[in-house]
DNA sequence: TGACAATATGAGTGAATATTCATATACTAT
DNA sequence: ATAGTATATGAATATTCACTCATATTGTCA
């Protein structure tokens, strides 16, 4: 890396990376990739407690890792940047490889 | 995200990015990524203590995002994986367009 | 061999943080 | 209004982990 980048991007490439490193975390992203969903669907797909996923999905918005929009009763979340999936599915490519 | 990754890939994921989530190694990946370096180069490069280096470069290593090599007095390290670059240089694209 | 340079490592401490538990808020339907 | 469903949130706890300090190891050179 000839360009060392600037305190300020170093920050949020640590946001984003230290918010994937999280099994809980990771597996709202999975479950967020495959469409947008609502906090229950969430809960069920990833099988933590309604409460730990509210949380977590709380500082991934704030993050900007999620948004989120009301829809009556219910709260509907997705990936809020492309950048998030290639994250993971690069990530994954890697992992494939260590088999 | 159709196929959900099995626990093992998604353990491997969290390694890698767990490891880069943090200033110092992120630092360090950094430095490393314009070329293989001695530790001695790498502390003053990123400006922590020679033992927060050593220790941070040993669990990288465990980790295989470095490797190493003894060179007479001195140990050069090396990124261990493409992957690794690809995923820092991924998440810089998406510091920037937080700006 | 002895002095020095480079790197590694063990123990201890402090800070960050993920989860749980209890409860609050917001919306829907009767 | 009331009950019920969906989601959020504050406090407390437990765990993880990065750094420091002191020291050990390994190699070089005179």
């Amino acid at each position: 890396m000839k360009n060392i980048p600037s305190d300020k991007d170093t920050d949020n490439v640590i946001v984003i990376l230290k918010m994937l490193a999280d099994k809980t975390r990771l597996k709202i992203v999975y479950s967020l990739m495959s469409g947008a969903k609502c906090v229950s669907e969430i809960v069920a797909e990833v099988g933590e407690s309604q409460s730990a996923i509210s949380h977590q999905l709380a500082t991934m918005k704030v993050s900007n890792l999620v948004k989120s929009e009301r829809a009556g009763n219910k709260i509907i979340y997705s990936v809020a940047d492309e950048h998030v999936n290639r994250v993971v599915k690069l990530c994954l490519a890697h992992a494939k490889e260590l088999e």
